[in-house]
Formats: structure tokens, C-alpha cells, sequence
DNA sequence: GCAAGTCAATACGCGAAAGTATGGATGCTA
DNA sequence: TAGCATCCATACTTTCGCGTATTGACTTGC
């Protein structure tokens, strides 16, 4: 039967720590990602935690592959198919503005570019996310260097977005005036 | 004489503090603001802190505060007289790019979002830098929400050209490549 | 059913940083 | 130059979080 709640209360195993890095990571910030709050969170004590992993370090290390690994890959893959270069650029910030929540890991990692593990992660990721941007705006027609430079705005404006909408809760908008913010994007930023 | 670098050592006035604090945020962001820390880089201790300020918060507040009041303002009022608004926020955008150095507070403030006393403070700013942008928008003709909708645009790729650019240090273009960029950016934000 | 392996609790050491207490030094003013 | 206010140093105390050491308990293979 297995109690849905998270009180499963069966013994933890390496990945459970690392979801849970993740998790608060997600909520609180890298910084928060401190061995015994994550601990009392999974309802027992630092004295498993450093069965499982070495240092705390070693688990941001481990959370951050898993995440580079494997939620971060889901965006782009699920209209990566699409063949028309304008539908998937479109249908791509759609989603974006749609789904949020995926987003928060990538944002609160955005605040913690001090820390040198976050550091060359997060230039590998927006490198290839601006890649991707880039190879569509290619495929519409634009010259290498216009494209590269429209995705790197594109880009710019999506982790603005992210800080502002998600972080900051600015601006504060009505689902109708959010969903016309959108259409005004795409309007703007993918070429007819 | 009065040597002319930092080594002044007369004694220091509760204005000295919230400088070097803005200095140290400037350069690694506001959880490394710490008393002692800041103490040696003024060449006292602690001891001379907690004579001016009450507590570390106390400082941070003080520090913001000032932030907000001078520097913060000197970025709009130089391009505010210009009368033509097209002019006026191409000016702008030049300007940002050209001058990254007085953005870096604002930068390091984005990462410590999560402060009690940063969110509002920063949601102050933001929202006066967006009403001056969604001002400019509507003197070159835009219908109201499309003018707030395109400064809401163009402050989003502001925040994340800071991020990509200052902390992470992306994308790593010669300056010929960037001026073409800031051109890009200049003629898809900007109607002609 | 008993040893080895796996997971967890407790107690402790340690360093960093905030804040306190107190006394000393320096400068201004009468 | 006496005296007061201002500024700073030193030595604490406290808190928090990482990491270690030790022991206990449950599970699994043989």
C-alpha cells in the first residue's frame, strides 16, 4: 500500500537525497541546501546522509548531473520534432510562459553563479540552448550572424523573464494580459 | 598629503561603511557582505562597525537605501532629456552595453533575490525602469499595452544580458561582435 | 539463524560569523 | 589642558553548519 504521502518512511537510498537536493534547491536557493535541513526534510538525521555521499558537495555535484542530465533535456526535446523552424520557435515560448515550474531549478541556479560548481554547468546548458535558438532562426532564413545574434537576445530575454516573473514576481499580470505579453514576444522576436 | 589611495586612515564615518559595503556587493554579491570581512578591507575591526551600526542588517538596509537614492537614479536621468524617444532609448540601450561596470550592483541584487530586504527594493526599481521604458514606447506612437508590453520585453533582455554577460560571462564575443549585437538588439526592440 | 552489509541515530569537534562587553585612543571644545 | 564625545581594539559568547566517530538496528545471503 505504501502511503502516498512522503512519509513512505522506508530507508533512503542515494537518488531519494538527490531528488530532494533538487527539490529544495528548486524552492529555496543553492545556498539553502544545507546537509541537516535536507535531512529533517526526508524525516531523518545527518547520520545517513554521510553514508550516502562524502561532503555536501558532493551532492550538489551529483543533483546538478542528474539535472543537467536528465530534466533539463526534456524542454528542447519536446519540439525539437517540430520541422517548421517559426512553429517550433513559437510553440518553444509558449511552453516557457506556460509551464513554469520546470523553470525554477534553472533560475534558482541563475542566482547561484558564484559557486563554482554552478558556474560551468550553467554555461554548458545556455550554451546549448542558445545553439538551439540559433540553428532555428538559421532555418528561417537568417544569416549566420543575425541569428546568432537574435537568439542570444531571445535567450537574454527568457532568463530576464525567469527573474523577473518567477524571482521577483514582476510584472503582475491577469491571465489574459500574461497571454497577450506572449503573443507579443513571439510577435516581436520571430520573424513573419 | 592625504595619500591618495584607500589607506586615508583617518578615522571612518557611518557613509565609509555603506560604500565599501556597495563596493563588496558590487564585486561578490551581498552574502559576502560580512562585518569582519568588510572591517579589514577599511583597515579596522569590528569594533569600529558596531559602533556606527547596530547590526549587519542595519548597514545592508542603510547601503540599499543610498543605492537607491543616488546611484540607481544617475542611469535614467542622463538619457531622459533627450527628447526624441527613439533616440532616446537607442541612447540607452548604448549605454548599457557600453558601461556594464554601474550595473553590477544592480546584477549582484538579482542574485539576492531572496533577501527580505532586496525583493522590494527591487521591485521598486524595476518597475520605475519599466514605466520609463513603457513611457518612451508610447511617445513613438504604440497604443498603451503594446508600448508596456515591448518594455516588458525589453527589460527582460536587459536583466538577462546582465546575468549571461556579467556572471556567467556569456556569450564571449570580440568587440566587433558585440557592437553588431547591441545593433541587432537596437533594431528588433526599437521601431523604426 | 548468524554473520556481513546497509542504513540511521547520537554525540562530539571545529571553524566562521554575528553580536556583546569593556577599556583604550584620539580629537574637539571650553 | 581638562573633559567629554567619538572612534576603535580585544576578548569574549552564541549560533549555525560541516564533518567525524561510534554505536545501534534492520536486511539479506549463506
Amino acid at each position: 500500500m505504501e502511503a502516498a504521502s512522503k512519509q513512505e518512511r522506508t530507508r533512503l537510498s542515494a537518488d531519494d537525497w538527490e531528488l530532494g537536493a533538487l527539490e529544495l534547491i528548486a524552492e529555496q536557493g543553492v545556498s539553502a541546501l544545507a546537509v541537516e535541513a535536507l535531512a529533517r526534510r526526508l524525516g531523518v538525521t545527518k547520520g545517513s546522509f554521510y553514508w550516502h555521499f562524502r561532503t555536501r558537495e558532493a551532492l550538489l555535484k551529483a543533483a546538478l548531473a542528474r539535472w543537467e542530465r536528465d530534466d533539463d533535456r526534456a524542454l528542447v526535446a519536446d519540439v525539437d520534432p517540430i520541422p517548421d523552424p517559426r512553429e517550433r520557435l513559437r510553440e518553444l515560448f509558449r511552453r516557457v510562459a506556460r509551464e513554469v515550474q520546470p523553470h525554477r531549478i534553472y533560475a534558482a541556479l541563475l542566482k547561484a553563479l558564484d559557486h563554482p560548481q554552478v558556474l560551468p554547468l550553467m554555461a554548458r546548458v545556455s550554451q546549448r540552448r542558445m545553439d538551439f535558438l540559433a540553428l532555428a532562426y538559421r532555418q528561417t532564413g537568417m544569416d549566420r550572424t543575425t541569428a546568432l545574434n537574435r537568439a542570444r537576445l531571445a535567450y537574454a530575454a527568457y532568463v530576464g523573464f525567469l527573474q523577473l516573473n518567477l524571482t521577483l514576481g514582476l510584472p503582475k499580470l491577469s491571465h489574459e494580459e500574461f497571454d497577450a505579453y506572449v503573443a507579443h514576444v513571439i510577435d516581436t522576436l520571430i520573424p513573419a
